[in-house]
DNA sequence: ACGCAAATGAGACTCATTCTCATTTAGCAG
DNA sequence: CTGCTAAATGAGAATGAGTCTCATTTGCGT
């Protein structure tokens, strides 16, 4: 896994830079974040790592999640769930999210416009924004062409889609 | 209290159609959150009828609160925290927010070209759009102008902001 | 005023996340 | 290589928002 341990070593050099320790743990983690391609969340993690009988603690998993997040490594994203949701960052830049809430598929995107007229908004309150997060709840093509209808808007909440309810 | 009481009718109105009945909890709390002109969250809810000796119990307001946003009466908006916060919607339309991450302050914005771009991106991916949530976090011009920096990334989470944490 | 479906309150429960603390370990100095 | 010590870990307790249960109460149509 030579891209992965690129990964390692990124954070190793976080680390360092705090006074912070490479752990066997952390490593792991690591490796196995950066070999997900898609939006995860900490129970999902943990179950994984059970599966290759790596032995960690759920505690650890939130440590180092909030460790990769300072690092910049690691998104921490509201995807319309009630919990939190991680994506890794690797290069690519900034985007959004369209969250289906049939399927529970997520696109991203990213779009210049619409960040610059996000921009000119603030500069219109004379407000200084740091990030933003925006999320579109809908219903994806495939979801549609199914005939599937939208929930109700008081209903939308992607019931039934999280990684652990999937596997419990 | 006129206006108020417009909104008690209003969610009577509602409820008969559910076959559902008016009580007195829930005029109560129409009344309370059609009176608060800010962003709430259900604890302070709570504690404002406890204020009042008002006995409502808090699973009656998470039901009632529920029942409203069923009704379209009340929004529930997440603003960055990890809990959620609701809004009465009187006459005045879809907005999203501008959330200061150093006093907390929420500044409300509706931009139709905002809107526009959004559905155009969506059209593009083919994904049918059923509502959006977009938070702009950043620092407000007041806490800008006395210096505050805007907290690193990481960290944006609002702390010690909600009602509850200053009353506790 | 009656009857009964709907509503309520108290507190148990869930679930994500954080915390505590006793024990282990990474990494550095010698 | 060895010892030292601050940092890290795991187990499980704690927290906090939100939901659920069920015995009791109440709104409201008749
Ligand atoms: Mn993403
Ligand atoms: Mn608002
Ligand atoms: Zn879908
Ligand atoms: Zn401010």
């Amino acid at each position: 896994m030579p891209v992965v341990q690129r990964e390692v070593n990124r954070f190793q050099n976080f680390l360092q830079g705090q006074g912070l320790k490479l752990t066997g743990e952390r490593a792991s983690l690591v490796r196995e974040i950066f070999s997900i391609h898609y939006h995860f969340d900490a129970d999902e993690l943990l179950f994984k790592m059970k599966e290759k009988s790596v032995k960690i603690s759920r505690a650890t998993i939130y440590r180092t999640l909030e460790l990769l997040v300072k690092s910049g490594m690691v998104r921490r994203v509201h995807l319309g769930e009630d919990h939190y949701h991680y994506e890794h960052v690797s290069g690519n830049s900034h985007h959004d999210h369209l969250v289906c809430t049939t399927c529970g598929s997520v696109i991203e995107f990213h779009d210049p416009l619409l960040e610059a007229r996000q921009i000119e908004i603030c500069g219109r309150k004379r407000f200084t924004p740091t990030f933003h997060n925006l999320q579109i709840l809908g219903v994806c093509d495939s979801c549609r062409r199914k005939g599937e209808q939208p929930d109700a808007p008081d209903r939308v909440k992607m019931i039934g889609l999280s990684a652990m309810q999937l596997r419990k």
